[in-house]
DNA sequence: CTTGACCCTCCCACCATGGCAAGGTTCACA
DNA sequence: TGTGAACCTTGCCATGGTGGGAGGGTCAAG
């Protein structure tokens, strides 16, 4: 029975929404936004109105899943979609994007970690008792003397 | 002239919201909002209608920033404040939220450093040239055959 | 024909912040 | 006294990515 299996194969025929969501691990309130967003190109419809995906879509979705989930924004992976489905690009531009988002990772990790170390020292100065002298307070108060 | 300087000094009078501005780093918009979020109680007006700030007011507004700088987010913000203006607070309060907030940015580093490593991966594998063979492109569209 | 599981569109909310518009106030200077 | 600049007010809209819900249509199995 290879026609039933629900899980991360490909559909052989067009599905419905909740289907595809399944499929690709993309909630079907998502698949409508991306549509929105222009990054699937035109949905087939049912004549009901039920939106129909090709195992095209789906294989996309995923695409899109995978992009999400490497921290990438919807307009970097329409440009990344566009890029993948024109057999033209220039594997430096894809490059590009990457690499430019990559940096920003590590904008954003440095920014946070700058702000670990300070917590870091302000939590080993707290003795997070009963009475009420926190030295956490009182650096976020701006009183410089801290320890002492 | 000591009552002229404008910098990081707390004011000896009331100020308007842009002085109080400038005196805390916080915009003049974010004033607004955190008053209507309730972070400094109710705050003085003219006759006009301008809101005059206090020396504790913008003290209060340095606090409420250097959360920010840190990090907190407005709920958890306002916790602190409560509890600074508390003096029978517990520090084991305060210590509490402070290790929460550090416990959290370490599990989003520690998520973005995972998508970093997996795009620098496929950064190493990319040639970024203009021929369209993209082995990033390969990775997300889920084509397991990257290399090879 | 009913029931339940689907699907549709449209609107609202989050969070912290910025921007703009339309109008009132204050103050210095001519 | 008038005027203009710089300031203040409220209120609405936008961001980004996601969730929730209302109100209603569709479909298949019993």
């Amino acid at each position: 029975m290879p026609s039933k299996t629900k899980s991360a194969t490909l559909p052989g025929q067009p599905v419905n929404i909740g289907e595809a969501a399944r499929l690709s691990g993309v909630s079907a309130k998502m698949l409508r936004h991306y549509e929105s967003l222009g990054l699937l190109g035109t949905v087939t419809r049912t004549d009901s109105g039920y939106r129909l995906y090709s195992a095209a879509d789906v294989h996309t979705l995923r695409f899109i899943k995978r992009c999400r989930d490497l921290g990438f924004s919807m307009a970097e992976i329409g440009e990344l979609v566009g890029l993948w489905q024109n057999k033209r690009r220039a594997s430096a531009n894809v490059k590009k994007i990457a690499q430019k988002h990559m940096d920003e990772l590590s904008e954003r990790i440095a920014a946070m970690q700058a702000m670990q170390r300070t917590l870091s020292t302000l939590l080993h100065c707290c003795h997070g008792d009963d009475r009420p002298d926190c030295p956490i307070l009182d650096d976020l108060a701006g009183d410089k003397r801290t320890a002492t």
